[in-house]
DNA sequence: CCTATTGTAACAATAGTGGTTACAATGGGT
DNA sequence: ACCCATTGTAACCACTATTGTTACAATAGG
């Protein structure tokens, strides 16, 4: 199954966030990040939930407006990943639990795998670390400079 | 979310296949097979199916029994993870589909991410593809002989 | 031809996802 | 001090995937 688009999204809030500039385009509320992902506020205030408890971003209620509490440049695709719990950490493989100890195979399989799946998932994770939201912003600027409108 | 456990029990499967020995065991069933992982004949089964579809085993009907059709050294874990199907080629990350055209994060996201994230998956499949069967095969025979039995 | 086994359909229970409505709590602006 | 737009959160729904289960026709070895 697929990693949940939770993850994208928190991406698309972030970079909402990052290339905002709050004296023009004014608050930026969940029902106006809403518009961008094409969603519901909703979805959207769960995952600045997600956000906030992770420490990547400020939330102040009612209409005090949303803020990254670092710069873009320092906030990792992998903070993001982990803040958002579309993987409970360390577990993107599931391994079958009760596997039978009576056999050879059944008895060792788990750890067999175990350093395999952790290595495959670290090698993922790290490609994600190598991304910071400012290069993601920058990049959404640097196609719009040059698109086709 | 996590990824289904449709593969682990299969290279579970497999390790069994490699490690059998007709002689003197004699016929590795579906049954015998779901013995040892702890579960049902009809998901062994299902998986099998999966695995012959990929030209992983071959498997006769009534009794004939399952065999492998390469050598354990010639079948990498991705082999596994692709035949088992846990993720549709390619995309291991869902992102959400629609997003706003009208807006510049929202026209430019996915193109945004495509890239980061095909890298990100891409490493963790060259990790899967680094793993042989065998040596998951070894790595079962070596803990048994050092076993606490 | 018998019989153990496979292949497959059908169904249930469970869980995660994404969307929606509803509403209490918050706090900035006037 | 009070509006009122906004957030935080619970509750619910529809949908999908997963895993386990029963049932049974098709298969082929002995």
């Amino acid at each position: 199954m697929q990693i949940s688009s939770r993850f994208s999204v928190a991406v698309h809030v972030l970079a909402l966030l990052a290339l905002h500039r709050p004296a023009q385009d004014g608050l930026l509320t969940s029902e106006r990040m809403a518009g961008s992902v094409n969603t519901n506020p909703v979805v959207i205030r769960r995952i600045l939930g997600q956000l906030k408890k992770a420490g990547l971003v400020e939330v102040r209620p009612a209409s005090g407006g949303t803020f990254l509490t670092r710069e873009p440049a320092a906030i990792s695709l992998l903070d993001v990943y982990h803040a958002t719990e579309v993987v409970e950490a360390g577990r993107l493989f599931s391994v079958h639990e009760q596997p039978n100890p009576a056999c050879p195979v059944g008895r060792n399989i788990q750890a067999a795998l175990n350093d395999t799946l952790r290595q495959a998932q670290a090698a993922l994770e790290r490609q994600l670390a190598a991304v910071s939201l400012q290069q993601v912003a920058l990049d959404i600027a640097a196609k719009e400079a040059v698109g086709v409108d």
